[in-house]
DNA sequence: GCCTCACGTTAGTCGCCATTAACATTGACG
DNA sequence: CGTCAATGTTAATGGCGACTAACGTGAGGC
């Protein structure tokens, strides 16, 4: 064997992550993973403390690649960066359907001593978000902000539902058009 | 006991929504859903089938409450009746946030045979937006016009994860003004 | 040629939980 | 009163599924 799949951890991550998005985090048996990547069951504590700790991991790798994807935009002027932000988003939106599930979805099943450092992250992605729309928008209250960008995020994450209606480039241009209006229509308010 | 408490079905209903929507599906067990009106275990099966029924009956009448809040809106004109079923989601939406979380998370728990009802109830829903966005704007292609009320949905639907920040008046405002100004900016494109 | 490490395997074990059984209680109603 | 229906209760029962044990095996390093 001598492992010519690149990564058995990862393999493992990617088709956990797919099969949580589809049935739940207890929809689906740790047998079930292990046949996902041609082992079986058992094999994967080798290679992971459990099935929570498999959880874990992915929702950090997720809450992690967001956040990177808008540190590059931490340099530009608020309008780039905002651009930089929900094109990521939208980016990432559209390739890991699945990934915005669990994300969504699945926090709950951390055990609590590891979802504070998940909740940190996305709190430190949403603070990016926060930050560039109030640098645009400077008389707008934070809370206000804070619940436009939560609104949008609710919008930008709906994909998974409406998958394959449009073409991706189309998607992805009409959930740009609409991510901008609303933010918009959202801190002109006051 | 003579029953004082109004119907003990309903309860038993909106506990298991309250609990399904904070631990989820799985999250929660017949015994404490019990322990929530105050019998314990099985005596849920004097009301229901078993688990599953229940939560059908849950997704069933959310989907329905929302429709009905859109039938009355069947008789005016598109632009009354965009209003009508926005302002009736959003209604929804921060009165109920549990089961907004509920209905958005658990359908695939459902058994298979009623999830296709369910389905129809929700297919329904879409489709009257859909169908009074498109008289509004007749040009543009139903396709498109179905994926902006998904995002639309997933923008009102964000509701219960920002709970509080805002007054709930206020954030009505703002998330009426988002999903007005982001369906104009999806349709607008083309 | 051995030792050991990395990775797997199969066969338990154990606990949780939905569901069912068997047995009250109580109020309406004749 | 006695009966019935509605509604609960507490003890099984049974299955599923996470996790652990005990046991290979093959590849490098020495």
């Amino acid at each position: 064997m001598t492992t010519p799949t690149r990564n058995r951890r990862a393999e493992i991550l990617d088709a956990a992550a797919a099969l949580f998005a589809e049935r739940g985090f207890h929809g689906v048996s740790i047998e079930e993973i292990g046949a996902a990547v041609g082992v079986s069951g058992p094999a994967l504590y080798r290679h992971f403390r459990g099935k929570e700790a498999l959880l874990t991991e992915i929702l950090l790798d997720i809450s992690g690649r967001l956040s990177s994807a808008g540190a590059t935009a931490a340099a530009l002027d608020p309008a780039e960066a905002l651009n930089v932000l929900l094109r990521g988003h939208i980016e990432f939106a559209l390739g890991h359907p699945e990934l915005i599930r669990v994300h969504e979805r699945e926090l709950h099943n951390v055990p609590e001593a590891d979802r504070r450092a998940v909740r940190r992250l996305q709190r430190l992605y949403v603070e990016e978000w926060v930050g560039v729309v109030r640098d645009l928008h400077p008389g707008c209250a934070a809370a206000r902000v804070r619940a436009a960008v939560h609104a949008v995020f609710g919008l930008l994450n709906s994909t998974p539902r409406s998958v394959g209606e449009l073409g991706r480039a189309e998607m992805a241009a009409v959930l740009e058009a609409m991510a901008l209006a609303s933010l918009r229509a959202a801190v002109s308010g006051r």
